[in-house]
DNA sequence: TCTATTTTGTGAACATTTCATAAAAAATAT
DNA sequence: ATATTTTTTATGAAATGTTCACAAAATAGA
């Protein structure tokens, strides 16, 4: 799933430019074009980033960029702004409000592209489900808080996660996580499933008679 | 515990200028003349932050950024290109090799803190861990008193702390620490770890059966 | 519908792998 | 030469993985 990515300005043209180039890019593009009504859909929006343009009718960026900063589920959200204004200060106040980056317009479509990637590419992938796996940390992150998980357990969830709501078959899990040659008793997947539903809740795993096991979507 | 920051540039008067006032805005300032002494010092001070200037003799900019990214232990460093050029084909390349910002000169001190506030504010506080490193001392710095380190012990905990809460597969362990090539018996970490956590105490490095270990956010 | 058959769920026992630890030997540094 | 550091080895402990026996549930066949 892709980064979302808000564009407000008050510009058709510019909001265009910069939404095909960025979905280009394969971001997820909304735009507003005012302060106001970027406020009223960022909640449900939740942008990853906001590219902000500085003047604007009704409300300023600076200003919207304040409302957005009072949002206590937005903390993480970057805020960029585009200003034509090179003034010190007005950079210094943009920062003051909360910005993560200042951009001056004019800058070419590619400069701004690799800018974007840049923020981008240090932000947590996205999640969407209930259930997610840190690679790194080796445990399932849930809402509830992280449980770490042995090996087996860990590759066979890794394994249905990777296609949620794809049914795997029972030879397809063997296969996968024990490898063709290794032979095991067919019991014993469900003795891992099992243990992962103990974790992670009954729901979480569904069966397929005959076929195999999928995870929930 | 306050954020690094390492400045790179061939002129004394700017490191010292960027130097003295980043001090002052809190953080642990490093400097080196260019590349190659970055890279020299990079690995024991481990910054955060890399001001890196585009235009220096020996090694420039581009060429420096390209070894700190292949060093996969400062993969979360961020990197911050100061350059006179303002030419687009040069910022494109720049952040190609892996930059995180490109900050034209002449820029304002204030501006050059602001932004590298807006930077550091979404970068992990540094003094939620327990443990305290002295990477120029080779020393664990705790309430008690330094703890200093033998060099395998220091290389090991320096690995673990690089991403705190990644766990680290032994072969990762292995590879990063003694060479590919190198052989040693599959005890010698535990070994290793083991004088680690009773310096540390126990709590300080956790183990995952079968994968590895990670050291405790 | 009722029963037979297949498939899955389950806990406990068992087997295996992996790790912690101390002690001692080997290698390095001082 | 002596102290320090690193590696090896042996062993017990613990976590993980597997099997098994049987229960429960779903499916198929009459």
């Amino acid at each position: 799933m892709a980064h979302r990515i808000l564009i407000v300005d008050d510009e058709d043209d510019i909001r265009e430019f910069i939404g095909y180039n960025l979905r280009h890019e394969g971001y997820d593009v909304y735009t507003a074009e005012n302060g106001a009504e970027a406020l009223e859909i960022i909640g449900s929006v939740r942008p990853h980033l906001v590219l902000l343009d500085m003047m604007m009718p009704i409300m300023d960026g600076r200003q919207t960029c304040e409302k957005i900063r009072q949002i206590p589920e937005l903390k993480d959200t970057m805020i960029v702004f585009l200003s034509a204004v090179q003034e010190e200060q007005c950079q210094l106040d943009s920062y003051q409000a909360g910005a993560d980056d200042y951009i001056t317009k004019p800058v070419s479509m590619r400069v701004l592209c690799s800018r974007v990637n840049a923020i981008m590419k240090r932000l947590k992938p996205v999640e969407n489900l209930p259930l997610n796996i840190d690679f790194d940390r080796r445990v399932v992150t849930t809402p509830q808080g992280d449980i770490p998980l042995p090996r087996k357990e860990f590759e066979i969830l890794q394994l249905l996660l990777s296609e949620p709501g794809k049914v795997f078959t029972r030879e397809e899990i063997f296969t996968q996580i024990w490898g063709g040659d290794v032979v095991v008793g067919d019991r014993t997947l469900d003795v891992h499933i099992r243990r992962l539903r103990r974790k992670l809740g009954d729901e979480a795993i569904v069966t397929h008679k005959g076929i195999g096991f999928k995870i929930l979507l």
